[in-house]
This record gives C-alpha cells, sequence and structure tokens, in this order.
DNA sequence: ATATTTTACGCAATCGATTGCAATTTCAAA
DNA sequence: TTTGAAATTGCAATCGATTGCGTAAAATAT
C-alpha cells in the first residue's frame, strides 16, 4: 500500500494563505469566520480532498464519539439484532460503534472493557457472559467516568443503567398459557442461574404455578439446557422418568426448544397433543419447524434503539444525583401450534 | 456522569521525578529504559489506573489500528458470521472494529465509506450493497491509501484485495445434483444481477445445463426473487405454468427456498417427489423444515478470518508492484431431503 | 473626521504519546 | 586513573485539530 500524505487543515491554510485557526473554524462551521472565506476554504478543502483527522480532532476535544458495544456472540441472532438496533441510532449522530465478543468467557470480557476503556469511548454497552462471577472490570468503568449501559444479561448489584426484558412476566405469562392449554405436568428447562435473566425466567415459571395453585414437582426442573444439546439431554431425562411432564418450557432459548422437539419426534411423542413446548427468544426457524413453536419475542432490535437513545438522553444530562435509569421492555408471548393441546391441526 | 481525569505519562512521571519518554518507553517495554525504572513505572501505572490514551498514540503513530467493516445488514446470518469470523483475528491483534451497516442503500454505503475515511481507519473491509451502481467512493479509499478488502458481494472492475465464495462452482454442483438426481425441469431463482454473486450463479445453473446437454428454457428463469416473499410469488407463477418445473434452484437464499417450500405446500405438491427445492447459504432452518432443505454452506466465519488473515499479510508486505490477491472458497453442497427425488424418506 | 462597536482573523497553547538526537551516567577495558 | 563504549535518561519537536485571548480591520455611530 502506498503511504499518501493526506491533507490537513494547515495545508489548506498554507494554499489560501491564512490560518489553521480559521480553517478549523470554518470547517466547524462557526460563525466567527467570514462568509466568502468561509466558502472558499470548504472549497479548497473539497478540492484537497481533505477529510478532517478524527484521531486529533477527539484527541482535543478530550471525546471520541464511539461507543462500545460488548457481546457473548455476534453471531447470535438476540445479539446481532440489538447491535442493528443501536448501529440505526447512532449512525444518525454521527457516532460509531466498536464491537466486541466476550464469546461467553469472563477473563475474554475483562480484557474487551479494558480494550473499549484503552480507546476512551464515551459509553459501553455490555450483556455480560454466562461465566462472569465478578464485575470488578465494570466497576471499573464507571470509575473511569465511562458511561455504562447493561442490557438482557444484567449484573443487578451495579447501579447503572440498564435496559432489560421482563423475563419474570413473559415466562408467567409463557406457562400461565401452557396452565390453561390444559397442560398438567410443565417442566422447565433452565439455564445457568448466574445470569439474572434466567433465573427471572425460573421465578415467572415458580409465579404461574403459586397463581394456579399448583404444586411445583422439582423432579421436572432441569438444570443448564441452554442449547439445543443440552436441551435434548435434558428432554430425553425427563420423558423416561416414571411419570413425565406433558409440556417443556424450554426458557433458554428456541435452540432449546428445538432439541426437545427434536427428541420428542425421535421418540413418537406427538407434539402438542401428548407433549407441549415452549421456546424463548422467537428465532427464525420456531416459525417454521412442525408445528410452530410458542415462544417469546423480545424485540431485540428495538432494545438496541432504547440502549442507544438511553445514552443520548444522559449525556444531555449532567445532574449527577439523578438516579440510574432502568428501562424495562415487555416482551411477547408468540402462541403457535407446539402448545395447543386441544386444537384440531 | 462525573468528569474524571485520567491519569496520564506525565502524572507517572511527575510522581516518580522522571520524564514522559521515559515512562513512554517503559510502558512500550523498550530497552533502552533501565530494568528497575521499568518495573517501577509498570507499578505506579498500575497504582494509578493508567489507560494510554490511544487516540493520542495513534495520531502521534499515524494509524488507527481499527478496520472499518460496511455490509448490508449487521443481523443478517452470512454477515453477522464473517464480521465473528474477522473480530477473532483482529482481536488478538489489538485491533479493532467498526462496524456500518449501508442497509442495501448506496448512498449510506457512501456514508459509510467516508465515516471510515474520516475515522483514519487502516482498512476497510466491504460487501457492497445491493443497490450500488457505481464504485468512486471505493476508489476514494483506495485514493486515501487505505487499504480495501471486498468480500462476497464484489466490485469486480477494481482492483483490490478480494475474498469470494466460488459461487459459479457452487452453483454448478447444485444443480447438476437436481439433474443427475432425476429433475427434468429446473426453474431458477434468481437475484438482482448487479451484484456480481447472482450472476455468477445464474452461471453456474448455466454452465451445468450445458454440461448436461439439457436445453434452457427462458420460462423457468424467474428474476428478482431474493426474499420469501418474492421466492413464494415467483413459485406461484412458475408452479401455475402449463408446464411446470419439477424443481426449483432458489440460488439467492434459503429464505427464498423457504418461500417455495411453503407454496409448494399450500397447493399440495410433494417435496421432493414432485418438486425438488434447493436453496442457498445453509441458514441455520433450513436443516429443520420437513423436508430439510439442500442449500450450500459458504464458510461465512471462516470467510472473515480470511478476510482479516489478508490484511495482515498485507501490511508487512510493502512490495507496491504485488499485484492485489483473489482469494476463493469453495462453498459445499449439503445435500438434504428437498432435492432426494427417489430416495424413500 | 473621530470614537466606538463588531467582525474577522492570527497567535500560541493544548490534548497525550512518541521518538530522533543530545546529554549524562555507568561500567569495563586500557 | 583515564578513556571509550554502552546504557539510560532528558529535551523538544511532532502528529492534526481546537480554542481562549488579543488585535487589526471594517462597520457603525457620534
Amino acid at each position: 500500500m502506498k503511504k499518501v500524505k493526506r491533507t490537513t487543515i494547515y495545508d489548506i491554510a498554507a494554499k489560501l494563505g491564512i490560518t489553521a485557526s480559521s480553517v478549523s473554524r470554518a470547517l466547524n462551521n462557526s460563525n466567527q469566520v467570514n462568509e466568502k472565506t468561509k466558502e472558499l476554504i470548504m472549497k479548497t478543502a473539497d478540492e484537497l480532498n481533505y477529510k478532517r483527522n478524527i484521531l486529533a480532532s477527539n484527541l482535543r476535544k478530550g471525546q471520541s464519539k464511539t461507543i462500545g458495544v460488548v457481546v457473548p456472540r455476534i453471531n447470535q441472532n438476540f445479539f446481532s439484532n440489538v447491535i442493528a438496533g443501536i448501529e440505526e441510532m447512532t449512525y444518525q449522530k454521527g457516532y460509531n460503534l466498536i464491537i466486541c465478543q466476550s464469546g461467553e468467557l469472563h477473563d475474554k470480557e475483562i480484557q474487551c472493557v479494558n480494550t473499549l476503556i484503552n480507546q476512551h469511548v464515551d459509553c459501553i454497552v455490555i450483556s455480560v457472559s454466562a461465566d462472569s462471577y465478578d464485575y470488578q472490570h465494570l466497576q471499573n468503568v464507571l470509575d473511569h467516568g465511562i458511561q455504562l449501559i447493561q442490557f438482557d444479561r444484567v449484573a443487578e448489584e451495579l447501579e447503572t443503567l440498564k435496559v432489560i426484558n421482563d423475563n419474570v412476566q413473559a415466562s408467567f405469562e409463557a406457562v400461565s398459557h401452557l396452565i390453561e392449554g390444559g397442560y398438567k405436568r410443565i417442566a422447565l428447562l433452565e439455564g445457568p442461574q448466574n445470569l439474572n435473566i434466567f433465573k427471572q425466567r425460573k421465578e415467572g415459571y415458580l409465579k404461574a404455578f403459586k397463581m394456579y395453585n399448583v404444586p411445583v414437582i422439582e423432579e421436572l426442573i432441569v438444570e443448564n439446557a441452554w442449547t439445543k444439546e443440552l436441551g435434548a439431554e435434558g428432554t430425553r431425562k425427563l420423558l423416561s422418568l416414571p411419570n413425565p411432564p406433558d409440556a417443556i418450557f424450554a426458557s433458554t432459548s428456541d435452540f432449546s426448544a428445538l432439541g426437545v422437539l427434536d427428541v420428542a419426534n425421535d421418540m413418537g411423542i406427538k407434539v402438542p397433543s401428548e407433549l407441549g413446548i415452549c421456546g424463548y427468544a422467537n428465532e427464525s426457524f420456531s416459525e417454521i419447524t412442525s408445528p410452530s413453536i410458542t415462544t417469546i419475542d423480545q424485540f431485540s432490535v428495538y432494545m438496541g434503539n432504547t440502549v442507544a437513545n438511553l445514552f443520548f438522553q444522559e449525556i444531555g444530562n449532567t445532574d449527577t444525583a439523578a438516579k440510574p435509569k432502568i428501562i424495562s421492555i415487555k416482551p411477547e408471548l408468540i402462541i403457535r401450534g407446539s402448545t395447543l393441546k386441544n386444537a384440531k391441526v
């Protein structure tokens, strides 16, 4: 690659016999520079193919107009949607996004966060990884005076801005739907309980049982079943119980629900008449399985939008005493074939 | 958010009664600073919670250690996988990724590219949007001395580094598979022909016909059918022909193939016995439809890896005369139920 | 024509890290 | 003890843009 000397404001200034100050002011559309000169400068800048050096500009101004995003995996539907949603909003305002993936690893997450602090980003947006056990690195972000916004998977004990789904409610509605549909023995595939979201989904599950006065059966709760494979494994165990469940709520994801469906098919168990299945996240495929899978939509793109807007709202806000905001988005239960026990399909 | 004065190398220097020069050298692990002082500096830096200001560093060094990525949509499986693949490699080398989405719009794409030039990124990685009609903005990237890598959807006339799929070959194999499977009238759902990838897929389709000495039937080629809806629409037209096809190659995507499957199901046409279906891209759902859809895997994550590695390889290379490299990845035909005409399923 | 206010522009410092060159110190060889 | 080389450290310029302060020039008022 050939080294090209890029044109600076000094080049423009030299060509016009003026100072860089005026050029800078003109380019920033300051009103303390003559209209004629301004036009001239603009024209020359264009001719010389000038592009402002953001590094220099930001260094001087002490900001970076950059937002760092840390997610477990970029190529996971939910996260890529949230990122798309963030980008949509931030792009308009001239902000850039730096994206990192933690790969669900605590150490890598720490590295990512430190990288972003180094970059002097104006804000860090994060959804913590599954094996995060402490949050010193997030506290560190705050100590550096960097705005921190957590979304979806959040460390609740940290007082930061948060954008979350109301997992309890969603889960509650899903299980209520199963109960009302006539299912009697409803199993739960749960995720790592150190993640708030999975804890909340379990909470919603239990809440529904309480509400409908149905006793909870411990053996129907399967830990750590948050992939397709683990979901399938859990299902096999459940279905070979002397008294197997007649519905399974795969609270971790649609992938896990897919595992359930696979096993049911293998074992010749009819869905939804003999076994109801409910997933979580409204992955695109959940609509096209047969039967299609009842699931919960999290409005992920909208969630991204919300995160971005929250940030912009806060930078305008100098009130130190303001309490950290928590925005909760209500997910929506999407009822499909897999939970329609009594319907004629 | 409270304003926090961040510690600089001058703070460290002052505390130790030495110069910033030495601090800088120590932090860069230069060997022209005494081991003892170095240790002391490191320790103090740590105590003061020092983080290097990358803006200043990069400004001075005239680089940004940042790679810009422009894709039509972040939250599209293929692209988010490529991005994940790029990130995997670049992260290790201390590079950051700035992500933009063009939304398939030419103008937004230009804006994105300009933003990235402003940012003084070291490299721009791009997959052009569907309605791009000229490539002045890409030429502009080169004129600024910024490395440019195109992937998947590329402007062929521009001499840049490219990482592509061998679409012709993949398409050829897919259609050959259909022909050999006993399908006689094979239709093509094609995408916008201004995108090289779709042109190539059509080429592969035609090539297979030639190879097997099968005449091409123009009425079986449907333009611009690259979403699920358009795919469905095209399929309806095709199947209502006096002499309908017995196989459809949805060369644009699995989504389009899904549209085909839906219509076939609606019309009571049996897949694969009465109608064969082949998609493109190996979306996760293609495996779980019934029947599962034969498709083509593009090794998207690997493609991202390749892009990143290509970049790192090139920055070491000062040879101006070197010709731009084109790396072609061979996709793989994944045969599934939807094209097994004669198999007993 | 003179005084006063605007307007437009220049000067020079600043943001924080890096680096070529010079100066000083250290240490071993003569 | 002197000398020369090597190892450390300091000085000061630099990257490019921004901005407070000051001044000259132009515009307005007296």
